[in-house]
DNA sequence: CTCTTAATGAAAATGATTTTCAATAAGAAA
DNA sequence: TTTCTTATTGAAAATCATTTTCATTAAGAG
C-alpha cells in the first residue's frame, strides 16, 4: 500500500521534530490553527497513530489518561509524575541498575509497569512478517 | 475521617486477595452479581480507587486502555504484552539491569515510561503529609 | 489529463470511568 | 437499644479523549 505526502502529515512531524515539551495532540492541533494550517483533529490522532505504529513518535500516557507524543531520537526512557503529570527525559545507561532509577524518582515497586512483548507473541509476530 | 466496613468493601478486598490473574473492575462486579452479593458497578471502581490510594492494591492499565488491579503482595514488577495484553508478573531483583528486562521481555528503549514523582513534588507533598 | 484509492475531516459513536445526588446503613453517642 | 451523624452506596447521567463512519478531496501513478 503506497503512501502518500500530505502538508497535514508534514506538519505534524515538522512539529514534533522540532519540540521537545511532549505535547498532546490537542496541543498540535492548536498550533496547526495558530499557523493557519488547515487540519482537522481526527487527522492528527490519526497520523499520530500511524506515526507511533512505525516506531518514529513515541506515546507516552500520563496519569490523567492523555496521551503525549515525542520524536524518537536517542535512548531515553521517560519518566512521569504522578503528582505533576510532567514528563522527564531520562538517558538510559545500559548498566543502570532499576533499583537506582526507582530511588531516584521516587518510583514504588508496585507501580512498575514494562510494556513490551511476551514470547508466544514474539514468535508469532515473526512468522507473520512479511 | 472515620472509615466503615462495608460487605462490598470486604468482597472487593476479598476477592483481590485470593486471586492472582489481575482482574479488571468488570470481572470483580461479575464475581459479585454470581455470587448474589449487591454491589453496584460504581462502586467496585470507587472502592478500588481507594484501595489504590491506600497502597493495598496495584492498578494496570493494558493497551486497550483497560484498567486491571492487583492486590499488592511482595516484591515484583508487572510486564504488560502489547499484543495479547497478558499481564505477567516479574520478581523484582535490586541488582537487575534494565536492559536485561528489555532484551528478555522485548521491550523498545522508546516505550519505556516509569511512574513515580519528581524531586519537587516530593518535597512539597513531604511537606503536606500530617 | 485521468483515474485509482490513500488520506482527510465533520459529525457521531465509543466506552471505560467519574460525577451527581438522593437513599442507605455503619457505628459512635446517648 | 435507640438515635443521630455522615460515610458509603448505587442508578442515571455526564465526561472526555480517542475512534469510527463515510462522503469528499487530492496524491501521484499511468
Amino acid at each position: 500500500m503506497l503512501t502518500r505526502k500530505t502538508k497535514q502529515k508534514e506538519f505534524v512531524i515538522e512539529n514534533l521534530k522540532k519540540r521537545f515539551d511532549h505535547p498532546t495532540a490537542l496541543q498540535i492541533y492548536n498550533d496547526a490553527k495558530d499557523q493557519k494550517i488547515g487540519i482537522g483533529e481526527v487527522s492528527i490522532y490519526r497520523i499520530l497513530n500511524n506515526l507511533v505504529k512505525e516506531g518514529a513518535v513515541c506515546k507516552i500516557v500520563t496519569k490523567d489518561n492523555v496521551a503525549h507524543y515525542d520524536f524518537v531520537r536517542g535512548n531515553h526512557i521517560h519518566l512521569v509524575c504522578n503528582n505533576c503529570n510532567q514528563i522527564f527525559d531520562k538517558e538510559f545507561g545500559s548498566d543502570e541498575k532499576l533499583s537506582k532509577i526507582i530511588k531516584d524518582f521516587h518510583i514504588s515497586i508496585q507501580d512498575i509497569v514494562l510494556y513490551g512483548c511476551c514470547n508466544d507473541c514474539a514468535k508469532t509476530l515473526k512468522k507473520t512478517d512479511k
